[in-house]
DNA sequence: TCATTCGGTTTGATATTTGAACCGATGGTT
DNA sequence: AACCATCGGTTCAAATATCAAACCGAATGA
């Protein structure tokens, strides 16, 4: 592993649980000598990427990622052309919508976006790590990634989140091969409890599912009338983004949102 | 320098006017040789700060920096927070209102918002450089730096970029002094011909001056009235960001923005 | 008072990065 | 079709940066 990449991999060690790291647990974290950890997180600091808050010394991200995911989003307008088909999707569906896209191996929340019409609400959070194993969205962007990558996550823990985590990788395959011949995915209470969702894939130019988008309500609203409701929902959002994003559907996949619609 | 910092150097000509980069321009604009910008733009690849299109085999900022930045934001809500006031300036004084932020020793643009008011509008882009010496942001934010800063810019070359550019480094000097003696920044026409524009400095909590926030107006608009409106609720937005921010108005910029109103 | 931990710095042995030359492919020119 | 320049990408000895461990002064707490 490259220099480049030791100093990029700090960068990931910054979540929502751990915004603030000293240098000492920076080092211990990404199991790296103080001394070198310290000289990559101060090139980083240099570079704006990460800054020192002045009472503790922690570190954090910092400003330059701004300045970047603006310029990002001048050219590819990713997020901000996303945003309002979800926010559409969440008024259709009166559930909460969430966009998420995979990078650097692991899926991410983009953004998401609340209904206005319930006073209870499945809550997200911006810029989370979902697992693959337990959210429609993860299910949905695991089926149809390469079988190398597949194997990949399932060969790693698989954590029980919920009473209702599968965690048995063979019963996993068996069920991504069921979201491929859907082409979507569905979840009941294996990321949080009473939650359930559905979510479909995301494409590049390319045909390579990069993404996907995802409805949650709460168990007790999940009728059969409104799952319908949701997959149509789904289905026409998540053909609408990946045009947005310049990609196309696989033949296959438009077939199958046909038929269900 | 080291192998981190020349990367990241990379990510820094991506610019408006160039998003996209082959590899030979790319190791020649940061002048490295063409095998260490190929392992180096790799390294950033396989983090997704940068991603190759598909068609021809240019590079540009990957997703990445979207995770980062939302990150970032749920952390310091730097751009977040400032945006409604940006608009509220924007509408209070029926012109362009812009927001920006040092970087890196560069003045970055970090977001504008435009006045529904009139027809005619003063546009601006997203993530664009500003030059210290041509723009009101630019002079306030220089004029608070500290004087090694200033000295370094005013030592670069300085572009005329219209026919009211000043060039002197003493005259501009001068101005400098003026804009601390004021307490805010005054630009005619020397970035975009015809604009007029105001500004006021950004602070942190440690009292150092981190950006600006600016009003850009077509000349023709710019009478007295306007002007003394524009100064008013510009010193009332500085203040207000600077606090959001977490950040301190020093005591004489304070007393300076009180006797103005 | 002593002992730990912190952020940060130094050291010589060592592993990585570097730069020039080199590929094959592509595309325009003669 | 031969030529030539340039493209993205690769190779390998020589140069350079990285590593582990020990050390520093300053906080912090027992």
């Amino acid at each position: 592993m490259g220099t480049v990449s030791k100093a990029l991999e700090l960068l990931n060690l910054f979540t929502r649980q751990r915004p603030l790291i000293g240098l000492s647990d920076l080092a211990r974290l990404a199991e790296l000598n103080k001394a070198t950890c310290y000289r990559l997180v101060t090139e980083l600091c240099d570079f704006g990427l990460v800054e020192q808050v002045g009472s503790t010394r922690e570190y954090r991200l910092g400003p330059a990622v701004l300045r970047l995911s603006a310029l990002r989003e001048a050219q590819v307008p990713t997020r901000e052309a996303a945003m309002p088909v979800l926010q559409a999707l969440a008024q259709k569906t009166g559930e909460t919508a969430h966009l998420s896209m995979l990078m650097g191996g692991a899926l991410h929340t983009l953004g998401f976006a609340y209904a206005t019409t319930h006073m209870t609400r499945v809550t997200m959070e911006d810029a989370e790590v979902l697992p693959f194993h337990a959210t429609s969205s993860g299910l949905v962007v695991l089926a149809f990634q390469p079988e190398a990558f597949r194997e990949a996550v399932l060969a790693r823990p698989i954590p029980r989140l919920t009473g209702q985590t599968e965690t048995v990788p063979e019963a996993l395959r068996v069920r991504l091969s069921e979201v491929r011949r859907r082409g979507l995915a569905e979840s009941r209470g294996s990321f949080q409890a009473e939650v359930h969702s559905m979510a479909v894939p995301l494409f590049n130019a390319l045909g390579a599912c990069v993404g996907a988008v995802a409805v949650a309500a709460l168990a007790s609203r999940m009728t059969e009338d409104q799952r319908h409701l949701i997959r149509f929902a789904l289905t026409e959002a998540g053909s609408e983004i990946t045009t947005l994003w310049g990609g196309s559907l696989p033949a296959d996949i438009a077939t199958l949102w046909q038929l269900a619609a």
